[in-house]
DNA sequence: GACAAGAACGAACGGTCGTACTATTTTATT
DNA sequence: AATAAAATAGTACGACCGTTCGTTCTTGTC
């Protein structure tokens, strides 16, 4: 019984890993086996097709990515420090992974790509960005925003320099990065005080 | 002599598209021959290697994206115009390929992925980045930005923009997303007034 | 119209893909 | 220690991958 989910979970981890390298539509069961010393059958029976196991991926993902990002975050005060908290778990998120965010990658893989995959990782991401705005509402309540401020814009904003952030650091490699996320953070949170 | 460059660009149009829908990784030289009604031994003729076709395919989208969004904003005059003509341009040129923009997906996708591809892409990444540099600096000099502006910043803080309206577009197609573009616009370039 | 050059085809190659089966081994329960 | 269940391996399948090669068709030039 315990056997069984422990190889699970070895395999999504190395899958989780292919995936932010490669990209969710190159993670192959062939590879999988490769990296976990299994045979592909046997990796193929845990889950009971690739589609499955894209999926598996996602929640495994999103699972360490509560853990990691977003609960560390919420025990942090409420108002900017939980903003600033969730800005830096989410960079160091994004950094522990070899290929950078794989809901930033299989966001642009499967804009275009209609199936279960597509809707589960979509609803992730309309997830996140009520996260966001429950973590702007909160600034509200301590008094850091000003009332009656447009959350989803705040949303909009925060996860657009994220984004920015993802693509210069992953890609670029500027060593000017850091600076740059901070000012650009500073400059949004002014502009909802 | 004018028929194969002919037939050439009817091949990288499709795989343009296609690149911009699966990613590059998954342009698929059988399927390229199948759109273009050509046996697959045609449409690899005219490339040597995959990879050729992959570079020439980042090639020809920078030729369109020259000519569609770069160009047309250098023609109006420099300042908070242009800029504002960069980004219009912009969101047309990603709104036109079926799945977006075309360098936003493969830098997510060849960000690890070592090779002459990435070579290719990084230095369109860079060339992009310094093109908004210069729009910067030229807003500066006709007097719509204050002086000693951190240029790498605007570049960061406008690419960030570019992003965030690309993911919320082209995954979640929110109805606010051009509302909020425009909002994040004018923040930005009020902080280098 | 002959002829060389270029363009496109068709078949085949070794590989890998996802998936389906059956067997074998390992684990947990009694 | 025996046994049922779960986990893994093994093998095979058809499909498609990128690539090669030899052939055929099309083009432009003289």
């Amino acid at each position: 019984m315990t056997k069984g989910k422990d190889t699970k979970f070895t395999v999504l981890e190395a899958g989780l890993d292919m995936a932010s390298q490669l990209g969710l539509e190159c993670v192959t069961i062939g590879n999988l086996a490769k990296t976990t010393n299994m045979s592909k059958s046997g990796v193929f029976a845990h889950f009971q097709s690739k589609e499955n196991l894209q999926i598996e991926i996602l929640h495994y993902a999103a699972q360490l990515f509560s853990e990691g990002v977003i609960i560390p975050a919420l025990k942090i005060e409420a108002g900017i420090p939980r903003i600033r908290a969730l800005v830096d778990n989410w960079i160091q998120w994004t950094s522990e992974l070899t290929g950078g965010c794989i809901f930033v990658s299989a966001s642009a893989d499967f804009s275009d790509r209609p199936g279960k995959v597509r809707d589960v990782l979509l609803n992730q991401q309309k997830e996140w960005i009520d996260c966001l705005k429950r973590i702007a509402q909160s600034a509200v309540q301590v008094g850091d925003f000003r009332q009656n401020i447009d959350d989803d814009q705040f949303a909009f904003d925060l996860y657009s320099l994220l984004l920015g952030f993802h693509l210069y650091y992953n890609l670029l490699d500027d060593v000017e990065t850091r600076k740059h996320q901070e000012t650009a953070l500073a400059r949004i949170l002014n502009s909802y005080k």
